[in-house]
DNA sequence: TTTAAATACTAGTAAACAAATAGGATTATA
DNA sequence: TATAATCCTATTTGTTTACTAGTATTTAAA
């Protein structure tokens, strides 16, 4: 149960454009020499994040990406979701039909108790905290 | 954020054994039958759940495992690592030398809390829990 | 003492996924 | 019209997952 790159990079991304919410547009290449990403790489996850409605882009010179709703009404979890896939411990929970044994299946319930627990983390934190938190954390000028 | 089939299979297969503690030994073949689960990869599962000392086997005709320890003194936690590796969501949590972002990462501080969200659930219940509620949840002849 | 029932061990494999890399098409600004 | 940027699609390389296969070893019971 691990993290994945795209997962971390992401996150790292859209924090850089929520930092920059309300200013000019933030270029691929920007983000990617701060963040020591692969320019063609976040270039993807970019799109992902577009696809999804968190962000929108302007193309042409002088373009770039940015957020798309301010930091306050994006939940960390629309990013999670959007870059991890669904945090669906097992088929069941979405598909009961799946499993025969599911009526009294035990695990069941676990995975179910693991998704909450991890569901109410990302649930309670926007772009807009972690924002601030950058911020107040940083000397002045703040790295992510 | 899927959960691997290991760890699933691992984990219905253990608590067969719970269920059975106290009795004779269950075989893998048996085991495999009941949950619908491939003779020879659960056997690698379970050598995986012996190799951590959760399981002990006895060997020839009338063998098979039994629970290397009492229900009650095995977390779903020892479980979980052991099939499906450390839950650090980010290498920097252990390694914070990885990253020289780190000092300042805010994203680091969320795969923090995720994990320790991850941890809460899994610590909090054992392996007697899960036989005590299946008990009590099955009409009679319980299925996992 | 042989048979056979079980675990133990090692290797192989097909499919999926991760993390990129590559190259060109499109848009729009200056 | 040059060029800075996004957009789109394909390819690659390596790892992991979820198995399958085969053989060796142990040991209870006949």
């Amino acid at each position: 149960m691990k993290l994945s790159s795209r997962t971390r990079y992401g996150m790292r991304a859209i924090l850089e454009l929520a930092l920059e919410y309300g200013n000019a547009p933030l270029q691929i290449k920007t983000i990617a020499d701060r963040e020591d990403i692969s320019n063609k790489y976040l270039e993807q996850l970019i799109a992902m994040l577009k696809a999804a409605g968190l962000v929108r882009s302007i193309r042409g010179p002088r373009g770039g990406y940015l957020l798309a709703k301010p930091p306050a009404e994006i939940q960390l979890k629309e990013v999670f979701v959007t870059l991890e896939g669904p945090m669906v411990p097992a088929e069941c929970l979405d598909h009961p039909e799946f499993c025969p044994r599911c009526m009294d299946c035990v695990t069941r319930d676990i995975w179910q108790e693991l998704q909450n627990a991890i569901d109410g983390v990302l649930e309670s934190v926007t772009l807009a905290d972690l924002v601030e938190k950058t911020k107040s954390s940083a000397k002045g000028n703040y790295s992510i």
